[in-house]
DNA sequence: GCAACAAATGTAATGTTATTACGCATGGAT
DNA sequence: ATCCATGCGTAATAACATTACATTTGTTGC
């Protein structure tokens, strides 16, 4: 699911605006920004998010409807992620915590649950915000 | 924050339709289901809603842009609740986990963040549309 | 090479979710 | 009575996401 992916042209566009973006986007902003590279319509970057997101190069945060490029090597091989988003600057930290993980895991074996997909986000203030 | 809370009409009107629903609604579909009762503007749910959530009689699905009204007691007293969505059937079990809270609220000590609002979100298949 | 098929793209239209702006009504406090 | 906070009604707009259909591009098998 991750190792190399060939990228087409509009999913690196997608790719390389998240990647250079300081924080999480939504998919209009990303529209706005590819405009002056061709893109005209939504849907265009709504299918490459959608592929993207599946490579698991890009997170969804559903809680801000917006995309992310993801942060780190650490993001490989778990199953479920969790961020922070600060609500002051909008950035976003990308972690993972194996109890937790463990936890909604033993909670779903319990109740006959079959996960696909957990969102865990953490909305507040970041440290920097909190300095300032 | 919990207690005993007088519930405005508009107030009353939605948290009784969403306590009848046998799981959550989006803002548009409670709206609808309350054109009889008076109700012309999404702005009148919303408002309603904004206050249920402050006084924790109604929880927001991030995940799902939707709400849900307060499953049960053991809701309170806990800061960071859990939601498992069956996408099949659309019903959704509410829980907390200690261990769970407790692991996000060290990470964010360790990191600075300050939390407002946590969302926990697992979606996938429940028992029953498993046996099914 | 060429047919057949799958994947990706372009474009328009539409659907869904949420907020802003403004004015009025109500009820309690001074 | 005046002030102030809260709630309400309505219209307009903004923000987010999908459906539908036609076309293009790339891959596979022959
Ligand atoms: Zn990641
Ligand atoms: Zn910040
Ligand atoms: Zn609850
Ligand atoms: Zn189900």
């Amino acid at each position: 699911m991750n190792a190399h992916h060939d990228l087409t042209k509009n999913q690196e566009l997608v790719f390389g605006t998240l990647s250079a973006a300081d924080g999480p986007l939504s998919a209009y902003t990303i529209l706005d920004r590819l405009r002056d590279r061709g893109f005209r319509a939504p849907l265009q970057v709504y299918r490459a998010l959608d592929k993207l997101t599946d490579y698991g190069l890009v997170h969804r945060l559903e809680s801000i409807n917006s995309f992310v490029a993801c942060a780190g090597p650490h993001c490989h091989g778990h199953g479920s992620l969790a961020f922070a988003i600060c609500e002051k600057c909008g950035q976003v930290e990308e972690f993972s915590d194996e109890t937790v993980e463990q936890r909604l895991g033993v909670w779903s074996r319990e109740h006959g649950f079959k996960p696909t997909k957990t969102a865990i986000e953490i909305r507040g203030t970041c440290a920097a915000c909190l300095a300032a």
